[in-house]
DNA sequence: ATAAAAATCAAACAAACGTTTGTCAAGTTT
DNA sequence: AAACTTGACAAACGTTTGTTTGATTTTTAT
């Protein structure tokens, strides 16, 4: 492949990302993906083997990238309170950097799309286990499997739902989503987090015998 | 109008909503509609002024749905726990009985779909100005707009969208999702936000003089 | 009973859909 | 030099899209 030929399979997949994240896979014909790429519509079945294939390497590439941030932050084993806050920074992060990819992939997810059932089988269970690693690893004491399938689907909704719908909630509050935004952001979740996961440990796991460590 | 051609127009969106919510909408064809409907093509557009006319519909619906639940929490001049709690109590209800509007309202959200442009422009800031209201209302001292935009979508997005992934949840931690799994949730959802936003007022907004009323 | 209105239908509309074909030039391998 | 592979192209493939038409039945009003 030379330098130009890689650009034009590239092509595609950045248009065809930019415009799913924008309209919805389904709402986007492949004539307009080749008119955005620059290139000849036969391309796409030439490069990814249809549309839909294009839609795969998408969730592919999501679901990889978001299993290895979390095994980065596996690696540092430090307090609760670290791991919520670099749990939600990497989340953040990711969806800075990948902000089309993320939405593709967390927009497409719940819908019946046949061609891609064996993808979402096989990647999203791993994506919830690792956040429920989170709770499980320190000492909360967080036994009830129905407990972490609220709780951990939980963080990730948060996050992702904030960029999901920036423009919406940019236009509601008439507030700029800079950078600053993104720090405080950050800030606000892991701290509501944190401090939301307390209070039910509290409040609704060990309503008694947690007291004394609440004012200690 | 006799019975049966109310039924008729009220077969098509019910189709539709059905349809709409398992595939997304742009997936979802008008002689699909039509046949699940037991009606005949024509009758989408006599009725509905098309396929979009159905989609305009539901999302007007959900939010005068939505408004009313919302209408009927301020009316209600409790405490802040009560007033979380019945907000997520509400919206829990109002999805398990609407589930379908629901999906389909959330999940076109944040889609470039210039036909309904002009109702999420005008439909959208009541929404989360009125979960804000919750936070504003009583004593939190949250005046950053930056912070309640922050906040006030968490809340919606929290609910909402372990619904949205209900399925997928479901598979991951191999859960059942009866009316003893939502009862729980209410509470669960509604004690970590109760607890995050305290949490937050204490250690982001007023890291030394709220101390007295922690212990108090 | 008769006229008007509303509801339903089969059929067709142009446009867009995703995919495939056959051709051709450029580059690589033998 | 000949055979082969790859990338790109215009053109056409058969379907399917959402919508509309005009005729026909059913219901309502006079």
């Amino acid at each position: 492949m030379t330098i130009e030929q890689i650009e034009a399979k590239q092509r595609i997949f950045d248009a065809a990302l930019r415009l799913f994240a924008m309209k919805g896979y389904s709402a986007v014909g492949v004539r307009e993906i080749a008119r955005e790429a620059d290139v000849n519509i036969s391309m796409i079945s030439y490069y990814y083997g249809g549309k839909v294939g294009i839609l795969r390497v998408i969730i592919e590439q999501f679901f990889d990238s978001y299993k290895q941030i979390l095994k980065e932050i596996k690696g540092q084993n430090t307090s609760v309170e670290d791991s919520i806050y670099s749990i939600v920074a990497s989340m953040v992060q990711f969806l800075k950097e990948n902000p089309e990819l993320c939405m593709v992939a967390f927009s497409e997810l719940p819908y019946d799309e046949p061609e891609i059932a064996d993808l979402k089988a096989s990647k999203v269970p791993d994506m919830y286990q690792n956040v429920s690693w989170l709770i499980t690893s320190h000492n909360i004491p967080m036994t009830d499997t129905r407990l972490i399938s609220m709780i951990g689907p939980t963080l990730v909704g948060m996050v992702f739902n904030n960029f999901r719908l920036r423009k919406v909630i940019q236009k509601a509050f008439n507030v700029e989503t800079d950078d600053e935004y993104d720090e405080m952001f950050i800030k606000v979740i892991s701290t509501l987090f944190l401090s939301g996961i307390k209070g039910i440990s509290e409040r609704l796991i060990n309503p008694e015998e947690d007291k004394n460590n609440e004012n200690g």
